[in-house]
Order: C-alpha cells, then sequence, then structure tokens
DNA sequence: TGTACATCAGTGAACGCGCGTTCACTGATGTAC
DNA sequence: TGTACATCAGTGAACGCGCGTTCACTGATGTAC
C-alpha cells in the first residue's frame, strides 16, 4: 500500500530529478523551488527529508539505478568480450549525454556534495562498474586481451576513465570546435580497445 | 615601469588565485574574500575588473599559461615522439593534481563562468593543446602510429580525453577506492600508447 | 614656482537578493478504550 | 458507537547569512598654465 505521504515523497524527488536535468546546474535546485514544482512550501519538505543533501543524494541515487539499466540493456545479448565492452561504453556514454547535469552531479562535482562518503563506494558496488569489471574479467579469461592484462578491476578503471573523459569534457565544454561526440567516442574506442586486444 | 595600480591588480589576481587553490571551490573565492586576503575592501576590487567573472576569468587565464610551461618542461628534448606524447600527458596530469581547483574551473566547470565564450577557442589555441597537436603529427610524421591515424587534431583530442579521464577522476573522486593516481596514468598511457603505436 | 583642476585608488555604508532552515501553529486522520 | 487523544503533513512568517554590486564621498597624486 501506498500511503499519501509516500506519494508526497515520490513527488518531490521526481520534481528535483526534472529540476536538475532542467537547469544549468545543482545549485539551481533550491529547496523552493523543489517545493514550488510539487505544489508545496518549502518547509514541507522536510517532513521528508532531514536536509538538502539527503535529497539530492536520493535523486543521484536513482540515476545510479537508472545508468546501470541503460548500460545493461545496451549490452543486451552480445557475445563477444569486446563487442560487449564497447556496447557498455556507448550506454555509460549515452546516458552522461542525455543527463549531463545529472552527470556532473555524480562524477564531476564535490566528493562532500553525497552525505558520508557514501557515493564513493556506492560508485564501486553499483550495477554500471561491477558491470564492467565482470565484462572484462570474461574478456580476460577468454583469451582476448594482453596477457600482460590481468587485473580486471584496475584495466575496468583505466576504461571507466578513458570514456569518462569523452563524455565529461563534451560536458562541460560543449561548444569546444572539436569533432562530434560519436566520432569522439569511436575514436576513443577505436585507439582503447586496440590498446587492451591481444 | 609597474604603476602602483597595476601593481594592485597584481596582488588581487595572485589572492584571487591562491584563494581558489586553497577554497574547496569556485563559490568560496567571494570578491570578498580576495579583497580581504589583499587588504582592501570589496568595491575597490571594482577599480580593477568590471565584475567576478573578468577576475576569474584572469586567474583562468594565467592558469592556462602556466600549464602549458609544465607541459613544455616536462616534455623537454625528448627525442622520441610516443615518449614525448607520454611525457607531456605526465605535465599535464601532474599541473591538474596539484591545482585541483583551477583544473576544475578551466575544465570541468560550467562553459559560461568564462566571460563571451572565449574560453573555448583559448583552449584549442592555448600553448597545451596546441602542443600537443603537433606532438602528434611529429608522431604521425615518423611514421610511428598506425597508418589509419592520419588526422592529428582528432587524435590529440582523443589523447587528451583519456587523460582528462585519468585527472578529472581522481579530482572529483579523490577517495574512490581504485590504484593510486601514478598507477592509473601509467595504466593509461600503457593502453593508449598500444593503442595508437604501429 | 604657484595655483587650479582632473584623475584615480580607495573607503564605509548600504542595496536587494535568494538561500537553507526554524518556529509556532492548523487541521485532518487514525487509534485506544 | 462515541469520545479523547496522538500522529502527521502541511502552512505562513520569519531567522540569519553571505553574496555581488552600487553609491556618495575622500584624499592623494599628477598636470596644465
Amino acid at each position: 500500500m501506498i500511503t499519501k505521504g509516500a506519494a508526497t515523497r515520490e513527488a518531490i524527488v521526481a520534481a528535483a530529478e526534472e529540476l536538475l536535468l532542467e537547469s544549468a546546474s545543482e545549485e539551481a535546485v533550491s529547496i523552493r523551488a523543489v517545493a514550488d514544482a510539487v505544489g508545496l512550501t518549502p518547509p514541507a519538505i522536510y517532513r521528508h527529508f532531514p536536509d538538502k543533501h539527503h535529497l539530492i543524494f536520493e535523486v543521484c541515487n536513482r540515476q545510479f539505478a537508472r545508468m546501470a539499466d541503460e548500460v545493461a540493456t545496451t549490452v543486451g545479448a552480445t557475445d563477444d568480450p569486446l563487442a560487449a565492452i564497447a556496447a557498455a561504453a556507448r550506454g555509460y556514454a549515452r546516458f552522461g549525454l542525455e543527463n549531463p547535469e545529472h552527470y556532473r552531479v555524480m562524477f564531476m562535482g564535490h566528493a562532500d556534495h553525497t552525505p558520508d562518503q557514501y557515493a564513493d563506494e556506492k560508485v564501486m558496488e553499483t550495477g554500471s562498474f561491477a558491470f564492467l569489471v565482470a565484462l572484462v574479467q570474461e574478456a580476460i579469461d577468454d583469451g582476448a586481451l594482453r596477457p600482460e592484462l590481468r587485473d580486471a578491476p584496475a584495466l575496468a578503471h583505466t576504461l571507466w576513465g578513458a570514456i569518462h573523459g569523452v563524455v565529461s569534457l563534451a560536458v562541460a565544454k560543449p561548444n569546444l570546435p572539436a569533432p562530434g561526440i560519436d566520432e569522439q567516442l569511436d575514436a576513443m574506442l577505436d585507439v582503447v580497445l586496440h590498446g587492451i586486444a591481444r
């Protein structure tokens, strides 16, 4: 059973999520704006969240889940481990480019914008990264990679860094005179996959 | 001849630079804080800069110059073009890790935090990127790269993205359970150089 | 050399703003006997 | 079944804060005649 209170809480998170996506920045998402969007007065928010940090954190948590879904969906039933890694990278990048402000908050903001240093471990445990580690491990086990590359988590971190570089530059500097984002992603994957394949 | 006014302006920029480096964020660098650090009252700042944006912008400009120096110094007289690219990457990364807040403002902040969209072109023309393009072109001319890789600016952009990924993750998530930053950089360079070398 | 004036860096006080958050209170709903 | 009470979501007003910026003014320095 969904109580009235839980539904309101839901509406608050949804409003914050949308505001974060629309607005140019995290600071633009104020308690007042969220309350306004959901048809309440500011103090009412505090019935559902102890403070602003916890609200933003909850929004991020949802985004992590959505991203994990997006990545998993994109990979689907790809058999070739290298192709699977490439597909995961594309899904990840698409998510970031379609939700630039969420991406910013999740991966480009200050570490302390989420409570309790919690996010850091969350990032590593969350679907997407663990998923990538598994893909890399598969590739290793299949003998698809250069034999020196044996440490799946470390290599996954490197791959993440490469894709994050493309996405975060595109998010931060959308007007940079550079190739289109698809070309950038293709180029990066080309270099990286050549760099790890046996 | 250095007028008194110019010296004060200098002191203001230096104070803003230091505050940006020390403080946890750009927003923490207020006109009041800068004025305080330099021993003036806030309105005095406006004798030297039309508004806060222009002040921050000037700080960034200096950082770009410093970074270009750092990169060029690190590369020095390296002969092997691939080794030169690796050296440039290390210089760039060192700069970012030693000046995380400056790096944030320059490459991770909102595009409109610098006036007039000026920064975007600046990034491409500024020493460092042009320098990298030249190094890549050299590598191409030397036949050190895979023959498919012919577009020096595009490839330089990819290389930049890879290193930026390592640096910006380290800046944004310093507490992430991950290999040390030197290992991360080595791993990325290993993958990328394997990926582009003939 | 002396005087009148312009320029310029700086001050102190104040402006309006939006923010996160707190306080005292209301009214509806659920619950125990 | 009726009554007393607790709980809970919400309101309206206000708090203190720090911010960028503006205003009117001061005092020193430079310059033209």
